[in-house]
DNA sequence: AATAATGGTTCAAATAATGAACCAACCACC
DNA sequence: GGTGGTTGGTTCATTATTTGAACCATTATT
């Protein structure tokens, strides 16, 4: 690995559950030596990418990725676009709906709302999704460009229950339904207990840059309700795929 | 430089005015060698903090900015907290309002509201603010640590106009009236015909760590306005500091 | 058809990154 | 008030990575 991917690789140890981190640990998570540790650390810190706290000496994400993410956001206004149609739909269904937009090879989550209830699946900001085990993965995968598809299949995939489906053969049948359907449906693919449906949200070219879910405890779950959400999850889906492309979203050329 | 610099670099050259750039174009304003700014695109490109259009090979911002920008935000929730208040004052002021937080020695300009008629004072998302000859700058450095009003007044300070201060008493000065005060007034500092006022939103220890800010034409600003935005800033600033820090925000030690 | 852009690639030479060993300071625990 | 185990931070000879001139293939422009 180069250089800059190492600096990034640190970076991504932070996370909602463990914001800020010391440089022991840091060091111990990413595997690299204490000093060259530091060394990418000030270079970050240099740069506004990473702070670190005056008292605790611990380091921490800095205000330059917000700076950069907002000048994204300013060309792309995904999450202005669609966090009001998360909040309707989480309000509707009073389960968890998180938002995710493609990066690389997965789903980055980028948004959430939580039910005000205590049993409920809990989804974290920056969690990152697979392709083939999620409801997410699949409605996105159902609209991705060839490439995408085969990049996913040909590589090993993780079954992280009983219930994950890794032949290439039964995700490409997952894909079909869900493209067909309108939306996917992912029984405990992921976490046992779990059920899911999500919907593509699709760029102008028709191909899918991101997804919208509900997540709920599958033991009040009836298929009438999966049914109901996954209609509400591809109107949602529907509409802010249409606020982001002014009206103009091309009929996907890879249909069904 | 390092070569994490040199990224991070790379990827300060994207703007809200230029979201995409080629290689070419990347390499030419970098300094780097087109094979060296390739290099680094491709490291970037492969954790996702930059993506590279399918059609034009133009490289933008990718969403693992966004993916770390919102795992900061979930822990120090300063544009959610803000921007309400942020509006509130663009509609009562009906002049352009923008907000930043302070990274690294300079100011970063993380929301913007521009009001809605022709002539307005301009701020984009993303820009850099001086701390010496700006509003932001003065009210920051006025709650700011000792060690970063120093580092301040030490580094060459540019006159961006004829009315920029740049002799460190003539600023210190500046920064005990905004102390007093309450908020600070720069007159033409930064940009001629424009005149700002802004006020700190302070972090629990009383230290300023961002400002908020109100930006008009001097033209049309009468001498009652200044005084009466002053205190609309510095009160939308109090409110803010007050909701981050839950109640209990400590009464600065350094006092005028 | 020639010209000058563009994005992208190669490999010997130059440079920057590495890590074991080293401080100093802090904390918990007899 | 030692003692051992932390912590954050630094040094410098060794090592591995980065560098860039020259290269190719495409795609406009003239």
């Amino acid at each position: 690995m180069g250089t800059v991917g190492k600096a990034i690789s640190l970076l991504e140890l932070f996370s909602v559950d463990e914001p800020e981190l010391g440089l022991s640990d840091l060091a111990r998570r990413s595997g690299f030596d204490k000093a060259t540790t530091r060394r990418l650390l000030v270079a970050l810190t240099s740069h506004g990418f990473v702070e670190q706290d005056a008292g605790t000496r611990h380091y921490r994400l800095g205000a330059g990725l917000s700076r950069l993410a907002r000048i994204r956001e300013a060309r792309f206004p995904f999450l202005q676009t669609a966090v009001p149609l998360v909040r309707d739909l989480a309000a509707s269904t009073a389960e968890t709906v998180h938002l995710s937009e493609f990066g690389v090879d997965r789903l980055v989550t980028v948004h959430v709302e939580h039910p005000a209830r205590a049993n409920r699946v809990n989804v974290d900001i920056g969690q990152l999704l697979p392709l083939h085990s999620t409801a997410s993965g699949i409605a996105y995968l159902a609209f991705a460009r060839d490439e995408t598809v085969k990049a996913c299949l040909a590589g090993s995939l993780d079954a992280f229950t009983a219930h994950t489906l890794i032949e290439p053969a039964a995700i490409s049948r997952s894909m079909g339904e869900a493209r067909e359907r309108g939306y996917s449906i992912c029984d405990q693919g992921y976490e046992e207990g779990v059920i899911s449906v999500a919907a593509a949200i699709r760029a102008a070219d028709g191909f899918a840059l991101g997804t919208i879910a509900v997540a709920a405890p599958k033991a009040r779950t009836t298929a009438a309700a999966i049914a109901e959400r996954g209609l509400a999850v591809m109107e949602a889906a529907r509409e802010i795929s249409m606020r982001l492309n002014g009206e103009n979203l091309q009929t996907l050329r890879r249909q069904a």
